[in-house]
DNA sequence: CGGATACTTGAGGGTTGTCAAAATATGTGG
DNA sequence: CCACATATTTTGACAACCCTCAAGTATCCG
């Protein structure tokens, strides 16, 4: 368990210089680490979660799901992220949580995690960053499934991942990274269907912009891939904070 | 400019209750108040804000532009909504704000916002109750974008406007609540075009669920059309918290 | 009354969905 | 290592939904 969450201390160091007591303060957190499946739920609609997760390896996803069994894929969850974070003051889910790989997770308390954000005012506000920065995410997100037809929004939506892992020291010399979901849970993402996602990625590669092949992204011409996606990576808000 | 808080006032002590000290300092605040036409902007994509904007009549929306001149509005705002709380700990925005009717708002400086959630920790955790429940209600547009066609995605929006409104107090007897705005917004939220939007309404007025004239949505029919956008109002987090 | 804005309707085309099946990849047990 | 079962990817044909373009009607406001 100790150094379990040191995930957590990367991702919020990224964005927001933290103290030596305030990276040992994450750190003593009580956590219990939960290993998954893939497809394994960890929170469903309407449950009154008492812990919050933090991803520890693999991937993660939020989702809502429709009558007709249509599933919508809310947000992808990597290594330091916090995906339930809200259940700290919004009680009942509204959105349920699983695996989309192999994953690991940390589960911690409420209490603990409420006592830490007290006695840490700059985690308190790394941790309302992270939120702030996942709302605006969803929001851009908004603007592709509303705005952007298929192979825009399908590049975008590859820029954002590469923009991110590369943040993340992810990213190789030749453009690759990890991408481990497959094309149903991309097309539940983008608001598609799993054949046309197929087509879309075989135009994409036809144009020699991407390569999607055993679970890795390789971003062949990035200035014509963001220039289709129109990509600003603004909303993303990775400029480092304080000094 | 005294007791121009009270709808902020009002909005936090909805969902939370407030101390007469936490209800006087909100309304202590040092707020300029602006009255703003129709499409008239508040902020810019990229505006470095210095001041926190909240909604005191009328109705206020936020939104993105693409290349091609298409807009995605991403919510609404109305008295008592923060727009761009997020600006506080998220310098640069992404997103514009502008009026979509007559409407008036106040701007409080960051400093004197800071300040009131370091002295009021009550006030702090209201304000991020409404930062966490306007990300809920951006998830289930989300869902809405990529999963529900036209009739349903409208529906659903309808249900969702009128519910809050209620909340509010703003439905009346029969059924009728404010919707100040032009097919093309609607449009523009519900990530279809006017001239669709239009072909919708007309369906769903002919089903008798609705009716849409002079500024004011009338829900005829709420059982039927609750059905067909499959609302479940879990997502608004109406239900008051404590005492 | 005149001009601007918003709403309405029609015709035709493009994107995306549905259904079905084949091909490929992945995993498992013998 | 092979044989088999399963999941994923790929492709085709067709239909539905939504968009584009265009024009006409209603409404608002000075």
């Amino acid at each position: 368990m100790a150094a379990a969450l040191t995930a957590l201390v990367d991702r919020l160091a990224r964005a927001t210089p933290l103290s030596a007591e305030d990276r040992n303060a994450i750190e003593a957190l009580p956590a219990t680490v939960r290993t998954l499946e893939p497809n394994a739920s960890l929170l469903y609609p309407g449950d009154h979660s008492q812990t919050c997760c933090i991803v520890l390896s693999g991937w993660v996803g939020s989702f809502k799901l429709l009558g007709n069994g249509q599933r919508q894929v809310l947000a992808f969850y990597v290594a330091g992220d916090l995906p339930d974070l809200q259940s700290l003051y919004l009680p009942t889910t509204d959105y349920g949580i699983c695996a989309l790989t192999d994953a690991s997770v940390a589960l911690v308390p409420h209490g603990p995690m409420r006592a830490l954000m007290v006695r840490r005012p700059d985690v308190a506000a790394a941790l309302l960053r992270e939120t702030l920065v996942s709302g605006s995410i969803t929001r851009e997100w908004v603007v592709g499934l509303g705005r952007r037809a298929g192979p825009q929004r399908m590049a975008h939506l590859f820029c954002e991942l590469y923009t991110q892992q590369r943040a993340a020291g992810l990213v190789d010399t030749e453009g690759r990274c990890p991408l481990p979901i497959s094309q149903t849970v991309l097309a539940d993402a983008l608001g598609l269907t799993a054949v046309h996602v197929n087509r879309i990625l075989k135009e994409l590669r036809g144009q020699g912009l991407i390569q999607l092949r055993q679970r890795t992204l390789v971003i062949l011409d990035w200035p014509r891939l963001s220039a289709l996606a129109e990509f600003d990576p603004t909303y993303l808000h990775l400029d480092r904070q304080g000094p």
